[in-house]
DNA sequence: ATAATACATTCCCATATCGGCATGTGTCAA
DNA sequence: TTGACACATGCCGATATGGGAATGTATTAT
C-alpha cells in the first residue's frame, strides 16, 4: 500500500546513447575504438586511468549498444558499433536548417555592411 | 602545501553541450526553442513541469550557449541557439564513415546469400 | 505605495556517478 | 594443480543532479 513516488534525480547512464556519450573519457573510448577493436589493456594504456575504471565505461557503452565485444581467450576486444551512433547524428541534424538560416542571416548582414561601406569609401573608426 | 586531489564525480553539466542535452528534458526544450523564442511560461505549459525546474534547465543551457535570451519587460524570450549544436552534429559525423563502412559489409552479405541461394534454388529450411 | 506578475535562486532530499581499491572469475602456462 | 594474466564486479567516499517547495527580484498594473 506504500505510496512509493519514483524520484529520479537522472536518467540513468545506461538508458541511452546520449548519457552515454556525455562522458569524456567515453567519447574518448569511442573514438579509439571506432577503427579497430582493442583489448581492455590497450584502452588502458591509451587512456590514462586505472583498468576497473575502464571496464565499468566499456560497460555502460555496451549497455546502450555502443561498443561489441569479441572474445579471444583470456582477452575482450571492443570495438564501437558506429550504428549506434547515428541516432544522435540524426537528432543533431534536426537543427542543422536553423543554423543555416542562422549563418545566412549573418551573410546577408555582412553584405550589407560591405555595399554600405563601399558608398561610403573609407570609413575610418566609424561606431 | 596540502596534496589536495580533485574527486569530480561527473564533468559537470554545466561544463560542454554533450552533458547539456543528455537531460531529455532539456532537448525536449531545445526542439521547442528551434524554431521560435518563447517566454518561460510558455515552455512551462508546453512540459509538464515546475517553473523553477524549467529555468533551471534554461540556465544549464544557457550556459553552454544552447540558448539565447531577449528581455521585454518582465518576460524572458529563449530560442536555441543551434549554431552551439553544431560541434555534437560534428563529433557524431566522424563515425559516418565507419557506420557506412557496416552497412555496406551487411549489403555485400545480403547480395552473396542471394548469389548463394540462386545456385540452390529453394533451399528449404538451411540451417 | 501596494499588489500582481514573470522568472530566478535557494534549500532540501533521494539518488546517480566516477574513481580508486580490493576482490571475484575465467583462461592460459608451468 | 598452482600461478599468472586479463577483465569484471563490489564497495566506499566525495560530489553532482533534478524535482519540489519556499523565497527572492525585477517589472508592470492599480
Amino acid at each position: 500500500m506504500g505510496m512509493y513516488y519514483h524520484v529520479m534525480a537522472r536518467a540513468s547512464t545506461t538508458s541511452d546513447a546520449f548519457n552515454a556519450v556525455a562522458e569524456p573519457r567515453r567519447r574518448e573510448i569511442l573514438t579509439l575504438l571506432a577503427g579497430q577493436e582493442r583489448p581492455v589493456a590497450e584502452i588502458v594504456a591509451h587512456l590514462h586511468l586505472e583498468q576497473p575504471s575502464v571496464s565499468k565505461h566499456l560497460r555502460v557503452l555496451r549497455n546502450v549498444g555502443l561498443v561489441r565485444t569479441r572474445c579471444v581467450g583470456r582477452q575482450k576486444f571492443y570495438r564501437t558499433d558506429a550504428e549506434a551512433i547515428r541516432p544522435l547524428h540524426e537528432w543533431t541534424a534536426t537543427f542543422e536548417r536553423y543554423w543555416r538560416h542562422q549563418l545566412n542571416r549573418v551573410k546577408e548582414r555582412a553584405e550589407q555592411t560591405a555595399r554600405k561601406s563601399n558608398q561610403t569609401p573609407n570609413p575610418k573608426e566609424e561606431s
